[in-house]
Parts: structure tokens; sequence; C-alpha cells
DNA sequence: ATGCGTATAATTGTATACAATTATACGAAA
DNA sequence: TTTCGTATAATTGTATACAATTATACGCAT
């Protein structure tokens, strides 16, 4: 009963010149391209991409939204930039989050999408051992996603997708050490065996440490020396 | 040193056509004049408000990014709603969100923002004796903008931000009762007061469970018969 | 030289025109 | 009657034109 139309939620549309101004903007602030205060002209971002003004502007409205940039009304657009502290508050405020979708995912997930997670894992070790890189962050993405949709929580799963994505590039890095992948591979599975058995309370507490452990790896490789100057912020 | 501009953020500007429908819009949304899944348009949005499509469409976009709204490329944009089930999962979030905010505050925390908030709480004791609804709902906010201030983290500022607007509407009919006022009242004095003895898990504690205490009397006051047709559904 | 005021340029805000896509109506064939 | 295809209308996507605001440059008075 109640056909159900499964429409993957694109992030933004591809296909839209909007949809594509948008996702290069974010992309480019984040890995860093554009400096923080810099300011963003309509007209030169336009040209750049070869569009007119209007899906740029469509663009940064968003952007706004997400915090990537702070829009001064009839001043102009500037990027906020997303700083090492930045980074370190997303891991814990998902340290959280995440442990309360994993709660709920035990609440309410369902077969398909349990067998579906457990295949991820059993995925994630093979390539782990023959070290794919690639395959094994986007299981690891899906992993998280699948956690997300599990949640039977509209608002949570669109908080946790804006985190990860916004923490996506930064990541990206981190996640091709086949140590950390392996130890993450073993924490999912942790976590996912809590699910099945439907503890709820050790699935959060899992989700957790999961999410501090793969912050406290990061910060451990390559990430430290930027952090530290900012931890003196603090 | 380093000259700081308090700049005043607003929420959306109010000056603009377009923050003007951003913000009617929203406000449209939540208050359920529009159904869910009901499709707007973008031209009579724009003659019912006096505008051409330019600012409404900008408007969806970040409404869209609020998920209040979902726009189907080329086809329309849908009303997504906020159901008493997404209030439900907004509180248990910020329960913990808020619970963070309140450690972080505690490790932060101004001299000048401490003693406002001191101050927010002898005058909400003053205005809630003499049953000043509309004080009282204005230092609450208050109350919570400054905790969100004082946490020195730009991304749960944000965050706590957007679900704390996001469940304004709702919570006004909810702080206008005088018992939970005063007991509300309350609530922030011992958070304040242990944030005032530098005991962040103890402020954390209080502040998690002010949460859920604030959730539990809504739905003890004329919001239970709404979420109970969706707590079947979970 | 410095400060101020005005004119000019640059930039954003909004409206409108046009293009592309999608929905609808209607008629012909089965 | 039903189904399909096509033409038409409606709606969104994008570009451009114009208005309003803000930044800049330059001359003048001190």
């Amino acid at each position: 009963m109640g056909t159900e139309y499964d429409v993957k939620k694109e992030v933004s549309d591809k296909y839209s010149l909007r949809g594509r101004v948008f996702s290069k903007l974010r992309e480019d602030i984040l890995s860093g391209k554009y400096k923080e205060q810099e300011e963003l002209r309509e007209v030169a971002i336009g040209e750049e991409l070869g569009v007119s003004r209007t899906p740029v502007r469509e663009a940064f409205r968003q952007l706004e939204l997400e915090g990537l940039i702070q829009i001064i009304p009839n001043k102009g657009a500037y990027v906020t930039g997303i700083t090492p502290k930045d980074v370190r508050d997303i891991y814990m405020m998902r340290s959280l989050l995440e442990g309360l979708c994993a709660r709920w995912a035990t609440e309410n997930i369902s077969e398909e999408k349990m067998e579906e997670m457990e295949e991820n894992i059993y995925l994630s070790e093979f390539h782990a051992q023959k070290g794919h890189y690639e395959q094994l962050a986007e299981l690891d993405n899906r992993f998280h996603e699948i956690m997300y949709e599990s949640c039977n929580s509209k608002m949570l799963e669109h908080t946790l997708r804006d985190f990860h994505q916004y923490v996506l590039q930064v990541r990206k890095k981190n996640l091709a050490s086949i140590q950390r992948g392996k130890a993450s591979n073993h924490e999912h599975k942790l976590i996912m065996e809590a699910i099945k058995e439907k503890d709820a309370s050790k699935a959060e507490q899992l989700a957790n440490t999961h999410m501090i452990n793969a912050y406290q790896n990061m910060i451990n490789h390559g990430f430290e020396n930027t952090i530290e100057d900012h931890e003196k912020k603090l």
C-alpha cells in the first residue's frame, strides 16, 4: 500500500546552473580556494562559471544559510570559511547526534536497511584488506547514510547530513590511512551488532565514541599542526 | 585591541524584499497556513506579497535548505511543514546540544555575559511574579541567546539558533503558562549558578533536563492531542 | 597635507523578458 | 470508452535591464 517513490534526494540538483554554482562554491570555500573574509562578487563568479548573476545569487542565499558565507545587505558576500576549530566543534556535536541517531535507528530500522548495513560491513572488510581507499571511503559514507535514513527522523537526518557534508573534505584525507580504515570498520561493525541486538543504549554509546575516535585520529595525522594554532584561542 | 564590531546578526534582513518574503513564508508554513504537500507557485506568492518572482525564488532556496519546503527541479516547491514529531525530535536534539552549549559556555563565558545572564534571571523572576508574559517570553529567548553567544562556537551557536527559531511558534503558546514560566526560570537560575561555579558537567546536565522538561510541559498543555496521533507512527 | 563634499563608478536588489521544461487539453485511432 | 500523441498552456530556469545602495575618486576649502 502507499506507493513510495524512492526519489533520490540530491543534496543540490546537479543539472541546474544554480545547483552547480552552489556545489562549486561550497567545494571551493571548503577546500580553501577562497580565503576567509574574501569578498565574492556576483558578476565575477558568474563570468568565471559562464552564467548570469541569477543562479549565482540563489547559490549565495543557500551558502549563507549553510553558514559558509555572510551576506551583508547591499554590500556583499564574505567567505566565512571553516576553521579547524569549526571541524572540532562539528565532531563534538556529531558525536552526540550520531549517538542519538544510532539509538533511534535501533528502534526503527527496517529489515532491508539492516541487511544493507550488514552487507556494508562485509564489503568494507573486504576492501580494507585489499587497500581500496576509494571504495572504503564510499562505504564509510554509506554506512552513516544508512543510519541517517533509518532513524526515522527527518530533522535529525537533515542535520546530520549537513554536518557530514560539511566535514567531508577534511575527512577525505583522514580515512586514507589503512589503519584508521580498519579501526573505523570495526567500530561500524560493533554499532551494527548493537543495533541488530536492539541494544539502543549500547549503539548510542558506540556511535558516540566512534565520532570521538574519528576526530582523534584526524588530529593525530596531519591536522594537529593547524588545530593547535587555534587551540590557543580556546 | 581588535576593534569588535557588534554587528547585530538578523536572522534574515527585514528590509529586503527577499528577507520579508522568507520570514513571511516561514511563518505561514510553521503556523500551518500552507498545508503539507501544498504547492507554492512563484507568481502567486509574488502577487500576494506584491513583489516579483526574483525575491520569491531566493526565499524558496533558503526555505528549502531549512527543510521547510522541497523543491523539485523544473516542477515546483512543495511544503514540507513541521509535524508534532518534528517538534519532538528537535527538542531531543536540542536537549543534547543545549547541554553541550552550557558546558562550553561554562568554559568560555565572559564577565559581561555572565552578568547579563544574572540580570536576566532576576528580571525574569520579577516579571514572572507580575505575570508579564511577553517580557517573560522575551527574557526566556534572551537567556538561551546569551548561552549561544557564550559557548564560543560559531557552529553550535548557528545550529541552536536554527532549532530555536524553528520551534518558536510552537513554544509561544507553551510559555504562556505562569507555572511553567516560574519553573523555567528556576531551571535557568540553576544553570546560571552552575556556570558561575564553573561546574560544566552540572550545567550540561541541567540544560539537558531543562529541554526535556520544556517539552514535557508542552505536550501536557494542549499539544498532546496532536502529538499522540503521530506517536502511533513511531 | 588633511578633511570634507560631491560626482562617478561599482555592486547589489528587484523586475521583467525570454528559454526550457512540465502539465494540461483535446482529438484521433483503436 | 480508452489510449495515445500532439498542441497549447502553465510553470520554472536563466539572462538581462533597470533601480537603489554603497564604494571610490577627485576637487576644493581649510
